[in-house]
DNA sequence: TTACTAAATTGTAATTATTACAATTTTACA
DNA sequence: TGTAAAATTGTAATAATTACAATTTAGTAA
């Protein structure tokens, strides 16, 4: 826990219970939640934690980039912790998201365009592997 | 005006009114506009245009492969004709899409994960051109 | 052209993720 | 330990999208 007291100091955030429990969940649970996942599962534990606190909590902790949004469903957002450049897939049919280890070779070539660049995301979307296994 | 209905005919889907100023619209209006921009715009000369007959239109034109949805803002769906690979990029400040014209070297490998390829979507955040003319 | 069937359109109501807000509690610091 | 600013909480509001039932229309075959 000390770890995530430590990433919330060096970006002047307020140490939070609920902010740590947050990033900790996070950290441990690298499945690209919601905020009603992630709402949930610590509700459990902390029957006092309201969904408004986490949806302040990830806001506190996506601007200073210790985490980030992914919106590849269209529908809802999903969060992640961003250690090194990756891409993401999209299931259509479970709605998994997984991790694709591959860097972008246009990364450079962003900023010739003019436009201050702050985030990059790769989506890919279609129909996982386990899924096509299972036949539809 | 034929245009369209070519389209929709290659693609056994109806040809109806409503479909087509849809996608005349997304032709001509190169805007990535979201539904309900493109409902009330056309809204204006059509008045009978239902909301939920644009949101029926955009799917069916979708589930062909005729438009994409892009889901970069994160808060509403925006939509396009995709022409050739390129990517998007969305200023944080003032709303706009606009397209980047690069493609994905990435893409031979992305099939190698075992997953079964639908879309690719390249995304850039940050603040365009403009707005950071303008200043803060 | 006419009649018929399946599909599309329409308007309204429901749903769902997210945000706004005011009251209360807690953190950081003097 | 006291205080001010910031965070948490619960509830209410918002906004995009979807569900649904009634009506209309497109496409086809007689």
């Amino acid at each position: 826990m000390e770890k995530y007291v430590k990433i919330l100091k060096k970006n002047d955030l307020k140490i939070t219970s609920q902010r740590l429990i947050v990033l900790q969940y996070l950290d441990e649970n690298c499945i690209h939640p919601t905020a009603d996942q992630i709402y949930s599962d610590l509700k459990i534990n902390n029957p006092s934690l309201s969904k408004t606190t986490v949806y302040n909590a990830l806001v506190a902790l996506q601007k200073h980039g210790i985490i980030q949004a992914i919106t590849i469903s269209g529908s809802e957002l999903r969060y992640d912790i961003p250690h090194g450049m990756h891409h993401h897939f999209y299931c259509k049919k479970c709605g998994k998201i997984v991790d694709i280890d591959i860097s972008c070779p246009n990364i450079k070539k962003m900023s010739e365009f003019g436009h201050k660049v702050e985030e990059i995301h790769g989506y890919i979307k279609g129909i996982c592997k386990e899924c096509l296994k299972k036949g539809s």
